[in-house]
Parts: C-alpha cells; sequence; structure tokens
DNA sequence: TATGAATGAGTCTTCATTCAT
DNA sequence: TATGAATGAAGACTCATTCAT
C-alpha cells in the first residue's frame, strides 16, 4: 500500500477509536488491530500514540478554521445573520459528519499529555479571542449592550460545545443542522444585542 | 483512626489529586503517599479506584443539587432574579471552593469507564431536564419566547459550564461571583425572554 | 521474604547471568526467570536493568579497593615483595570466587551504557595512576630505571587483566595463585627494574 | 555499482560504525542510511548483521598476521630488536590507521555472538601459542629464564592490548609509535630475559 | 485494622529480517 | 539488482490488585 493511503488508514482507525472510547482507553494495539496491520507498521508511520493526536487535532482545527468565514459587510452579501448561519452550519455539519473528531475537541485538556492539552486551550483561547473581538466592535457600533465581553464570548463557545455535545449522544439529523444553528444564534444575540435591535 | 476518618481522608487526597491531575493520571500509589497509609490500607475502604472516584462522584452531585433551590414566587420572596442569581452563586461558590470537584465535574465522559461516565450524564440530564421544565413554564406563562426548549437548556448548561472551566484556569476572585452568576443570567434570560419582558 | 534478602537474590542472579552472558544478552525476563520471582518484583528493587548493573559495580570495585594496601616499609613489615604478591592475591582471589563480577569488571566499555563505561574507565584510570605514581616513586629511588612510566602502568594493568581474562577461560585453581602472582611480578618488576636491582 | 564495490562500501560504512559506537549500538538502519542504500540492498550482500561483523574480523585478522614477520638470524638481517620493533610497529600502525577496527578488536568476547566470540578468542589463542614457542625457543637458547611461558606470553599479549587500548582514548600521534613499540618491548623483553642478558 | 511484598496482565517501543514489486 | 513497506518477536516498564503476616 502507498505510505501516504497507510497513514491515511491508521489515522482513520484512530480517529474512530479516540472519538469512540478516548485517548486512554485507546491503545496502540486497539489502532493496529483496527486497523489489521502489524505493530512495528504503525511506528513506520507515526512516532508514538501522541503524535497520531496531535495530527488529527491539528488537521481538525484547519478544517474547523476553514469552515469559518469573516462575515462581509457588502451591500450584494447576505445578511449578517445569513452568514453566521452558516458558519454556524458549516462547523456543526463538519464535525457531526466527523464524529470522533467531534469527540476528540469535546475532550477537556484533563487526560491529554501536557502538549495535546495547551494545543486544544490554544485553539479555544484564539476562538474566544475572535469572538470577544466581535462583540466588542458590535458595542462600538451601538448594537451590542454594555457587558462583560469576556464572558459573553466564553458563553458563546459554552452553548456552541453543548449543543456539539449533546449532538454526539443523539442520532445525526442532518436536516435539522440550520435550524439548530439558527436557535443557537437567536439565543446568543438576542442575549447580548441592545433592546429593541435585532441581528439584520 | 476511625474507619469512617480513615475513609474521608482518603476520599479528600484523592479528590484532590483527580483535580489536580485527572483520573487517568492519578495512581493508587499516589492517593496512599498522599494519604500516608499502606497499600493495603486503601483496598480495606474502597473496591478499587474507580470506587472512590465514583464516591466523589454521588458527593458532588448530591452537594450541587441541595445549592439549588425552587424558585419561590411568595409575595415575601425575594424578585425571582435574585433567587437565580442566588443559585447560581451557590453553585459557583461551591464549585470553585472546591477545584478538585470542579475538574472532576467538568472532566466529561470521554476517559471515564462507562459507569462514571454514565453518571455523570445522568446528572447533567437532569439538570437539562429542570432547566427544560422551567423554560416550558416561562413559555405558558407568556414570558418566554417560542422556543426550543431542549435546545435552550443546553446552552444554559452550555455557558455555566464553560465559565467554571474558565475559572478553573484564572486565580480564584470570590468577590466577582455574584457579578459573574447576573451576567451569565443575563446573558440567557435576554437569549430566550420575550422582547419587552426583562426578569422580574 | 526480606526485603534486603530479596535484593540481595536479585543481584546474585543478575551477576550470574552478566558474568555468563554479558549484559546485553542478559534480559529482565532472564533475570526474573533465574530468580523465580514475577515481572513486577524486579522493578520494586531496581529502577531498570542498569541500576542493576551499576550496583554490581560499585560493589566490585569497593571489594577490589578493600583488597588492595599500602606498601609498608616499617622495619617489621614483610618484604614488599612479599606484600605485592598479597596484594595480587588478593585481588585475584576475589575475581576467581566471582568470576560473574570478574567478567563485568573485563567487559569494555564497548556495549554499556555511557554511564556504566565511565564508572568502569574511571575505576581503571585510578588503578593505573597509583601505579604510575609507585613506578615514579621507584625512580626517584633510584630503583627503577628511566621508561615512560605511563606506559610501565599500563602495561602492568595490561598483564593483570590478560591473566584474569585468561583464569575465566580456564577451570578454577586456587592453588597456583600464589605462583600466578609471583610470576606477573616478577616479569613486571624486572620490566621496570633497573639492572642489577631486584625487588626486595 | 560493481557488486564488489557495493560490498566493500557496505563494510566501510559497517566498520566505521561498529567502531565508533559498539556492535550493539549499530543497527541495520543506521549502516543502510550511512552507506545511503536501500534496507533490502544490504540483505543482498550480506546474509544478516553478524556476516558483516565477522566478515570485518576475519579480514582484519588476515591484515594483522600479514604485518608479523618471523624473525630472522641471518647474518645480513636486522637486529632481532629491530626485527620485533618492526613488528610491533606493523601492528600499532595498522590498528591506529583503523581505529574501527581496533575497537573491534579489543571488545571482548562478552557482548558478541557465541561464533565471533570464538573467532576473536582463536585468533588470541594463536598468538598467544606463536609467542609462547619463541619464548621457549628462547629458553633452549639459554637467552630467556625460567619462568612460566604460557603466563609470559599471556603477559605480552595483555601489554599490547592495554596500550592499544590506550590509543583509542588518546589523539594519534603516529611520530611516536616506533618510541611506544620500543617501550612495551623493552619492559617484557627484561621482564623475561636472563639477568645480564639483552636483546641483542 | 494495617501492612507492604508480590503479582502479572497490559502497554509501549525497537529492530533484525522478509518479500512483493 | 534495487527498493522500501511490512512484519512480529522480543524487550522494557507500569500499575491496579491480591494476600500472607
Amino acid at each position: 500500500m502507498e505510505p501516504k493511503e497507510r497513514r491515511e488508514q491508521i489515522l482513520e482507525h484512530a480517529a474512530f477509536l479516540f472519538g469512540k472510547n478516548g485517548y486512554h482507553a485507546t491503545s496502540i494495539t486497539n489502532i493496529i488491530e483496527s486497523a489489521g496491520i502489524a505493530r512495528g507498521t504503525f511506528y513506520l508511520y507515526f512516532k508514538n500514540k501522541r503524535a497520531v493526536f496531535e495530527e488529527l487535532l491539528d488537521a481538525l482545527v484547519i478544517q474547523i478554521n476553514s469552515k469559518i468565514k469573516t462575515v462581509e459587510m457588502d451591500p450584494g452579501a447576505p445578511s449578517p445573520r445569513e452568514q453566521l448561519v452558516d458558519n454556524i452550519v458549516g462547523v456543526l455539519e463538519l464535525l457531526t459528519k466527523n464524529r470522533a473528531l467531534l469527540s476528540i475537541l469535546l475532550e477537556r485538556a484533563v487526560g491529554l499529555d501536557q502538549r495535546s492539552a495547551k494545543k486544544l486551550a490554544d485553539f479555544y483561547e484564539k476562538i474566544s479571542h475572535t469572538i470577544d473581538g466581535s462583540i466588542q466592535l458590535g458595542q462600538q457600533m451601538g448594537l451590542v449592550r454594555s457587558c462583560n465581553t469576556k464572558m459573553a464570548s466564553l458563553a458563546a463557545i459554552g452553548v456552541l460545545k453543548e449543543v456539539l455535545h449533546d449532538m454526539l449522544r443523539t442520532p445525526e439529523d442532518n436536516q435539522r443542522l440550520r435550524e439548530v444553528a439558527g436557535e443557537v444564534l437567536d439565543i446568543f444575540s438576542r442575549g447580548v444585542l441592545i433592546d429593541g435591535v435585532s441581528l439584520p
């Protein structure tokens, strides 16, 4: 088999098992048995278990970032609400299609080794900063009410995480993704917007 | 030492270590060295490592539940908002005083064994149901706007979890607990209340 | 079994195997099977294989040093030759009684890990220095002919090592130890003494 | 590349690595990376790792033997001492030029597999016999004093080995090779010759 | 009730060797 | 001839749990 394919194959099996049983409960033995390869073959492609995990995590972060587009204010562009819903739908879609990775993303720092934990923390930190910035911008534009923007951005992330976590438990239903995204955005936007203003 | 004290002693040391390093990273050796007891003694009081964790989890759930009071509508009672803030402050206080337990609570199902995971899930499920019920009641009373109540309750839990998670990372600041609780409640209540209505 | 006994037991079996098969060819599995203990038990007493080896090496060095007495010139003392022969016999006796350890001692740096190799090198270095010093003293006293003392001390060590190495291959014969020691000393002393002078 | 060249190339790289890091610490991977060939190619030329080592050892033994000339007593020949020094210088030169091989030669039996160990032992055995024979001849000629000739030949080998071992540790200094050879020979010859007689 | 020595199943990791292309 | 992907036996080490004292 071509090295690239084999790599991919190992990553897929590992992702599935990490997602299903968690990082610690997944042994190298599990991975190689699942992939149907010899023990040594695994180490031909990855230095160790952590390397696999980190690679999955990195790829996931990149994919997620690629789904998030900056909201455009051009006259011809869709409404901001539309664009935000699109962003949320994009992420939800990616992650529900990829439950294994989602599970990885939701696994908190505890349980991972230092480096992976740091990576995950950095990822959330960056998202949090972005949202925080948007909220502050909203305040300057007179759209967002006076509030602790740090707290508000945490709230936004928390809501999304919990919804995703719930999706992990319940059967997939892609039909409703747009609806869910809308609900989530509504709750959050009403939560921070000035009375009487609604997301255009 | 009295059997009951010894149990308690072991639980405390275990809680500290679980909280600090996570379930997996905490070994029996860590616990007994921390508690200053012999290996065999540990097994005199607990069937195995999981039993300790479950007992801590159970106790935590009981404590949290004891902090949540049903909102009273009596004329002489404090305003509903006041009561809700009190509830939130109560939980935040309990958990920030007890970072070890908080860390346990936030550790997601992944990584724990089946049974503990189930317990944690049930706990959140129950809270979710309670909030869901309250929101539906609010809708019947014409206070809460039409929305997916399940989603709304998830949102509420998500916001709280994320805020707690953040508290775990940052130095303790009990002064601001009430302020944080207020912010959280504001965001959430505005998110679900009918336009023009505010939490009394 | 008492910890001290168990330690000793493991050391003995390890020494035997290291001596018989060399450091690398001896696995932890070999040692525990030879000692009839469980895998974990080994690690209860030693951090790893190297730790066992180093402990054996240290003990050996100490024992050897204890066998070497400074030559006394007191009027009532045995002749210097007698004393030197005694020293050599002491070392030969110790090492032939303990073939496992001897084999360890002769195993050159190559094959051992950095640290153990250093220890062994240091040991020989120290002996070399001592001999070198004695030879220089002999020169000042007009007993030893002019020669490269460094080379001479290397020669002394080399002769002894080779003789020991040979003893390792041939059946033990403690009767002849004194004779061997005498021969070795004669060759070396004639080699460096001034013509006409003989070891008193 | 011509098969013969390729073989040579592999041998050279292996010799360098064996000499630098020892037999065990040198992996097939090291060798093929150093030689810049594919894994499979190695096994096209050698049955296994041991085969390479043995081939190097054999070649070394042959080279050493070629450096040792029988001492000629012809009237026109250089003095016996001169001839012996020449022999020693030849061997020292060969081995110091080829530190990799020297390191192999000094690596004692321990650590090598049975067969290679045997080969090395046989080599030393043969040298020992040769020296032993010469000493006995010297005794018959009334030049060498009465002594244990076996022990004396061991001494000769031991001195040489130790000097070589020392050369391995110190920077090369080919200028002094002849001087070193002289010192070594002096110590040894004085050690065994009859009083008053000196090597002609 | 307390101790702590002993256990051994389970993990990770390395590396000489094989074999299909 | 050459390649390099694949193999799997073997080795080191960990740790929850048991049990004789």
